[in-house]
RNA sequence: UGGCCCAUGGUGUAAUGGUAGCACGACUGACUCUGAAUCAGUUAGUCAUGGUUCGAAUCCAUGUGGGCCAGCCA
């Protein structure tokens, strides 16, 4: 599906702290790098700048790899379907981590024995308060905490308390293991965070086995260093557990040490990437699956038309920093219609219709006409298009009283049809209430092809499709999702469902296409001439019937003159 | 009188003590059988105040502003 990413000339402060690492052979010069999303829900665009990272980082040099890892302990969130969505997203994307998939699930055994050597070691402890009791131990952002009375309990103790939460004898929530670290700590993190927890609940990967689980902080930093992971790169509200990583790895005997680095999560206007609001989204209903084309998830955005690259293409030209931005959706729009523009054939659709009748174009006559597939690129050659009597135009391209800079189609004015003809605006048919119904012209025969012999220029080139040879069919309409720029900054007394785009979704029935567009394939991506990017929905997809999504709209500056909306 | 992190045009970023540059957007204009694309141009920035230095966006101090942290989430 995908070509493989090019690698990137940009660089950043990770990898200039990799280079630096390459030079002083800092890991004996490898560099392993790795992914690892919770499977608690569907990849986002967010997603995409992290994978964007870590796998292109890993493609930049020789001993260097990244691994996907599902970083699945916690059994009550996670679910195979988002694991499957993970991998089928990450592909698509272009990326591969060969045989290097691994789960933190599968260290379970390990990262057991490692919580049995820190109570031997006197650094862990069994802890029987209650998690309230414990939040009130555990002091203020300004307040040091105070010690429980179980932590100084004995490690034979310790040792037999943790073996007996191992084997179920105590419900969720009566204890917990604890590191002993200090509680006075001014970073949270380490005042005696939990390690493990009880949770009597079946795992997607590991069944029954445990009752126990580890929580995040005493899976990741581990799981990192059994990989071998030299760079450990996460976002920035990480941070603050940067030294609970590092006294894991110094107070166990892991086989490597690895090192975590933060930088900026992406933010986009017109966007949320909570996956908990996202998931809401989906939940509630104000979209239709986590696939829904106006989901900033990375099946969404397949599914409205997005290529692999221009993800990647963005994903580099947002850059890595840690600094907390929020990049427009325009520069996204913008690397999407840069490859398409590129890539996609050009065809013409007529969203809404309006009839028009050639009076001097003969009744039964049709003819085909040559119209080139993508003028940026000469490979992509010519097709045929009929032609007759009967069409359709765009409502948009014709006013019966047009103000001075509208070019387009008017009573007495003449324009162009695409690879056509000439014709010239005779008549104005009206319905009893006045709405424009169809138009009456004539065209000139000398101007087939669409250049007039004679030198006669005109303003406009429309598009059109025959009446007579049109597909009819859907075409989905899409737009941002949101009407605020930061739906999460939501005003007193609302949320961000108060923003959400109430013409997010425009379902257009009836338009015509031209027939070449019955072959459309699941995902073929197409421009529609002067309306936008479009592709075929792979969901609803019927043979000799395809759907369109628009992508998105082309650069239109009549719609700025005539202050119309996107 | 908590700790950690951060600050460059409207937006995203580069400049690693030596000419503040690139991209997106916006605005002009050229071209055009897509009012597209393309091309040319315009617009606009170092949070503040001190200090170090021949020289500071860069180093230091203070201030201001912002982010993260008190889950048995990740």
């Amino acid at each position: 599906m995908s070509e493989t990413p090019e690698p990137s000339e940009k660089t950043d402060f990770i990898r200039e702290i990799i280079a630096k690492d390459i030079a002083e052979k800092t890991h004996d010069g490898a560099v392993i790098t790795r992914f690892p999303p919770e499977p608690n829900g569907y990849l986002h665009i967010g997603h995409a700048k992290s994978i964007c990272l870590n796998f292109g980082i890993a493609q930049e040099g020789s001993n260097r790899r990244c691994h996907l890892r599902f970083d699945d302990t916690n059994p009550t969130k996670e679910e195979q379907e988002y694991v499957d969505s993970i991998v089928e997203d990450i592909r698509w994307l272009g990326f591969d981590w060969g045989e290097h998939l691994y789960f933190a699930s599968d260290y379970f055994d390990q990262l057991y024995a490692w919580a049995v050597h820190l109570i031997e070691a006197g650094k862990a402890y069994v802890e029987d308060l209650s998690a309230d009791e414990i939040r009130a131990h555990r002091g203020s952002l300004t307040d040091p905490g105070k010690d429980s009375p179980y932590r100084d309990r004995a490690i034979p103790e310790n040792l037999d308390l943790f073996a007996r939460m191992r084997n179920g004898e105590f419900k969720d929530g009566e204890k917990v293991l604890r590191a002993k670290i200090d509680m006075a700590h001014p970073n949270l993190n380490m005042r005696d965070p939990v390690l493990y927890r009880i949770l009597h609940q079946s795992h997607h990967r590991t069944g029954d086995k445990w009752c126990i689980y580890p929580i995040y902080d005493f899976a990741h930093g581990q799981s990192d260093a059994i990989e071998h992971i030299t760079h450990s790169i996460c976002t920035l509200e990480f941070e603050n557990h940067r030294p609970l990583y590092d006294w894991f790895i110094e107070n166990l005997p892991v086989p490597s040490r690895p090192r975590q680095y933060e930088f900026a999560r992406l933010n986009l206007t017109y966007t949320i990437m909570s996956k908990r609001k996202l998931l809401q989204l989906v939940q509630e209903g104000h979209v239709h699956g986590w696939n829904d084309p106006r989901m900033p998830t990375l099946s969404g955005l397949r599914r409205r038309g997005f290529t692999p690259k221009a993800i990647r293409d963005f994903c580099t030209r947002v850059g890595v920093t840690k600094f907390n931005s929020v990049s427009d959706i325009a520069l996204l729009e913008h690397s999407v219609k840069e490859d398409l523009n590129k890539c996609a054939p050009r065809v013409m659709a007529v969203l809404r219709p309006l009839k028009v009748v050639i009076e001097n174009y003969p009744e039964d006559k049709s003819e085909e006409l040559e119209a080139v597939n993508n003028p940026e690129d000469p490979e992509a050659g010519n097709r045929k298009i009929p032609f007759s009597r009967v069409l359709y135009l765009e409502q948009d391209d014709f006013m019966e009283d047009p103000p001075k800079k509208f070019f387009r189609l008017a009573p007495g004015r003449e324009v162009r049809l695409r690879y056509a003809y000439f014709i010239t605006c005779t008549e104005v048919v009206k319905d009893d209430d006045g709405n424009v119904v169809e138009l009456r012209c004539t065209y000139d025969p000398a101007t087939k092809g669409g250049d007039a012999p004679d030198g006669r220029k005109v303003k406009a080139t429309l598009h059109w499709v025959s009446a007579g040879h049109a597909l009819d069919t859907e075409v989905r309409l899409y737009d941002r999702l949101f009407t605020a720029e930061n739906p999460d900054a939501a005003e007193e007394g609302k949320t961000f469902l108060d923003y959400l785009n109430p013409d997010s979704l425009e379902v257009l029935s009836g338009c015509k296409l031209e027939p070449s567009l019955k072959a459309a394939q699941p995902g073929d991506r197409v421009q529609f001439e002067r309306l936008g990017y479009f592709c075929v929905d792979e969901q609803d997809f019927v043979p000799e019937r395809p759907v369109f999504n628009r992508t998105v709209t082309l650069r239109d500056a009549w719609a700025k003159i005539s202050g119309k909306k996107r």
